[in-house]
Parts: structure tokens; sequence; C-alpha cells
DNA sequence: CGAAAATTTGAGATGGATCAAACGTCGTGG
DNA sequence: CCACGACGTTTGATCCATCTCAAATTTTCG
């Protein structure tokens, strides 16, 4: 039956075209699952809004129109980012799959900080009008929205207790878990507990405050005794009790997580 | 004429009330003045709504109720501050008088970190109900209450600047400025541009990542080299160019701020 | 005045920085 | 396919900013 046929090929066409699309966005889905278990419909809503998808490479700042869209993160990875006068750089915060790029836009008010890609990454834009309509007609997704950018903060603040208080290790550590969990709520970390982190230890070195060399003989240390490894880009976390214990990860501030 | 004088006796009555309430939010108004220049009108009226006010001791963990009042520091001294399971603490933002405590209210989502007094405080709370209403109200004081959300992240995002990169004498430099425009601000930097803050070596310490000795002794080199003076729980800004030159000091991140 | 808290000083230890060089890996162009 | 260069990782050696421990001194305050 050739109009079946042909039925079936438009049908397959809207079909992959609609799984494509839903392909690009099913990080920030599953974070809004993640962030306020909001219904498939409401989640639906939220990624149909995204607009402008764009490709960037890495290590490209992004411009941040806080006053008409919204960025979204769709792959890849970013980080934000300080400048000191002497040039040196500070990562105040990495950006994975899923996450708004920027919450400055709920305070209208841009900030100062930076933001780059430090792999390809995806990139989808929201308009912010059509944002507020959905959080007026759905108060979860609002909510989800507000939740994200408490952890936004949060997430600084930990850093802080980080850099004033834990030593190297425990700075790798805690950062290896903070990761481990935020990939793992957008689907991102693998069986064997691995997931794609494609940072260079000098990078790492500028989040921790710690230097390049310092980083890799700390890694190493880690290494050695079988708590992880870190190939190619790719972590994988080999007795996560023991890390956990290790760096005093504690998985509360980054909202509930079932950490397994 | 005695009616007269009845008359203004009355009135002196209600002016000095008025003057004693006005008094207890007068760093409030000049932070919301200085936030979004708003109308006298306007800062009365989030004045107004100030309730329950109550005197606090030092050292005493506030209760953050998020869920119905937002409590604001109307005279003394307060810190976030985070635990770590091996009991040491991780100072990470004072705040002033005008400050709001705590910005969690604005996204529900009750943040982990807590909240003290370092010294004898007066706290003031509002209704949250009441906020929203005058924000409703007044575009522009929503806007200052943003503001200072916004500043507020940018305060946590400059102390892990501090910590990541900046050697013991600029962060203790830093700080100084930083609280020295806060306090500014506020009108509680007093003509030989000093400002009281209370706080001991340990407490700065643990807000930047160093020890109580090395605070102690970079705070000598600080005072030997004439920049300031701190006695008594009073800062002295003796030479502001030279503070700022030394310690990298950029008061962007703070909103705009006049600094003479 | 006496006790507790805060500041100051001294001496010694160390975690991490810095500098420099070797090594491995990968993409590019000849 | 190889040579090259860029980049990242690794290693070694040395240095120093800051920590820790301990005790003396000063200030605060009941």
């Amino acid at each position: 039956m050739p109009a079946l046929v042909g039925t079936r090929t438009i049908t397959t066409d809207l079909l992959s075209l609609h799984t494509a699309a839903a392909d690009a966005t099913r990080h920030l889905a599953a974070r809004l699952r993640h962030l306020e278990n909001l219904a498939p419909t409401e989640i639906d809503a939220v990624c149909r809004q995204v607009r402008r998808m764009s490709t960037m490479p890495a290590y490209e700042e992004m411009q941040k129109e806080a006053q008409r869209e919204v960025s979204v993160l769709l792959s890849g990875l970013a980080c934000h980012f300080n400048l000191m006068s002497n040039g040196r750089r500070q990562i105040a915060g990495f950006i994975v799959p899923g996450d708004i790029c920027d919450y400055s836009f709920l305070t209208g008010d841009g900030a100062k900080g930076h933001i780059m890609t430090l792999t390809t990454s995806q990139i989808g834009r929201i308009a912010i009008s059509n944002l507020t309509e959905l959080c007026d007609q759905h108060p979860r997704i609002m909510r989800a929205v507000l939740r994200g950018s408490s952890i936004e903060l949060a997430l600084v603040q930990e850093r802080v207790v980080s850099l004033g208080l834990r030593t190297a290790l425990e700075r790798v550590g805690h950062l290896l878990c903070e990761m481990y969990v935020r990939m793992d709520a957008v689907g991102l970390v693998s069986d064997s507990n691995s997931y794609h982190f494609p940072v260079t230890q000098a990078e790492l070195g500028e989040a921790l405050g710690l230097s390049t060399v310092h980083v890799n003989r700390t890694l190493q240390v880690m290494r050695k005794s079988g708590v992880i490894t870190m190939r190619n880009g790719t972590v994988t976390i080999e007795d996560l009790d023991r890390l956990r214990a290790e760096c005093g990860f504690d998985p509360a501030y980054l909202g509930t997580s079932r950490l397994h």
C-alpha cells in the first residue's frame, strides 16, 4: 500500500525529527524532572521553547544577553570564570548539560562574571518572555527554575568551603563527587560509574585554586590509591564510598539526589 | 498659649517616636536608596513593614523561617557560615546593617548555610506577603530587592576569587575594602575613613581561609606599612588608594559606588 | 582582682608553588 | 607516512607562604 508506506515514511520523518529535537533537549528534560519532578507535558512545554540552538567551539566566551533570552547548555561543558587584573583566571563553577548557564536574568542585574565553553557545546536559548509565561501557567516550572538558581548559589558556597579549608586531595575528590552527582542527574554517568569530563589539569587547577603541577600529583595519588581513574577526559569513580569518605562529600547541597 | 504648647509637646512626642522607629531602620533606608535610588515614600513604605524587631546577643545562630518572614539586619554584625564534618567553620560572608540576611526566600528553597550574629545586633522582620505586595505596587522596590540578591551572589563569587588566587595580604586588604564600601553605603564610615568592624582575628581567618596567627602577622605588616589601623574593633583606612592598589580591589562587583 | 579571651611572638614543619625540562599524544601539512 | 609543532601530562628540584604548636603578653570583663 503506497499510501501507508508514504504515511509511514512521513511519520518516520516526523518522528525522527521530533526525536532529534527531543534528543537535543534530553538533558534539559532530565534536569527539569530531577529538579521538581515535572510532568512530561510540563517538561515538553519547556523544551519546545528552546530556540536558536547553536553549536559553539571549545574555549569561546558566551555573550549573555540577559535581557531577552536565557541560555541553556544542551551538551558539552562550560564554566563560569573571573579574571584578575594580573591576567590570572579563577573558574567559579562548571556548567553541565541541562543547566541554565546564567541565572542573572532572574534579578535583571547582569553579573560581572564571564562564561565560556570548555568543549564543543550545544547551546539552546529560551526567550525570557516565553519562560515567564510558562512559569505563570505552571507553578512547578517556576519552582524548578528557582530551585536551579538556589542550587547554583549552593554550588558557589561549597566552592568557598573547598578553597577555604579543604586540602588539595579533598578539593579534587569533592569536585569529582560533585560532577558525578550532577552528571548522574542528567543521565550522563555510565553503568561503570564513569562520566565524560574533558578538562585539562590546568583548568582543574584554576577551579580548585591549585597549581597544575599539584593537580597532577594529587590525581596520581588518587589513581594509585585506586579510588578513581581519569583518562581521555573520562572520570571513573572506582570506589565511591571511599572517595566520599576521604573528601567529606555530602551531596545535600545539590538538592535531593539518590546517590546509589 | 497652653494649647500651642500642648500641641507642640504632642508633636514632639510623635516626632521622637517616629524618629526612634526611623532610627532603627535608617541603615535599611540608606541601603534601599543606594540600591535603586528609591523615592523617600517608597523607602518609607518598606521601613514601615519592619515588624517584630528584636535584639540578639553576639554569637547566636539565627533561625531562618524563610517561609513567612525576611530578616533584615538593622544594626550590629552577622555572617553566613558553613560547618565541615571535622567541626571547622568557613565564614562565607559578612552581613552589615541594612542587609537582608538571607535571600533564599526568593527561591523558596531554604539554603543549607547557617547565619549567626557576631555582635549584639538588632534584627527586623518583614512579612513576605507584605514585601511581595510592596514589590507588586512599586517595581523599583522589587528591583532593589533583586539587585540586593544579585550583589549577594557577586560577594560570594568574589570570595571564591580571593580564596582561589589572592595572597594573604590581598585577601585581608580586599575584605577591608569591601567592608569599607558596604559600610559607606549605609552611612557607617566616619569622616576619618574608619568603620566599626568588631571581629576577632580568628574570625577573619575563618572568612579568609587563613590561620589566626597568619592573620595577625598580615595585619601587623599592613599597620606598619601605614595603610590601615585596626584597634578596638575599628578599622581605619589610612591610605585608600594604596590599599586598593595593593590588593587589586575594584568595587564594580558591589554595584555602583562612589568611592571617594 | 582574677579568669577568660584575644593578640602577639617565636620556632619549626609542610603543603603546595614555582621553575625547568622531559615526555607523550595528536592533528596538520609537507 | 613522517616530521613538525602545539598542547597536555609527568617528573625533579627547590623555594616559600602559610600552618601548627606553644608560650608570653595584653585586653576584656565579670
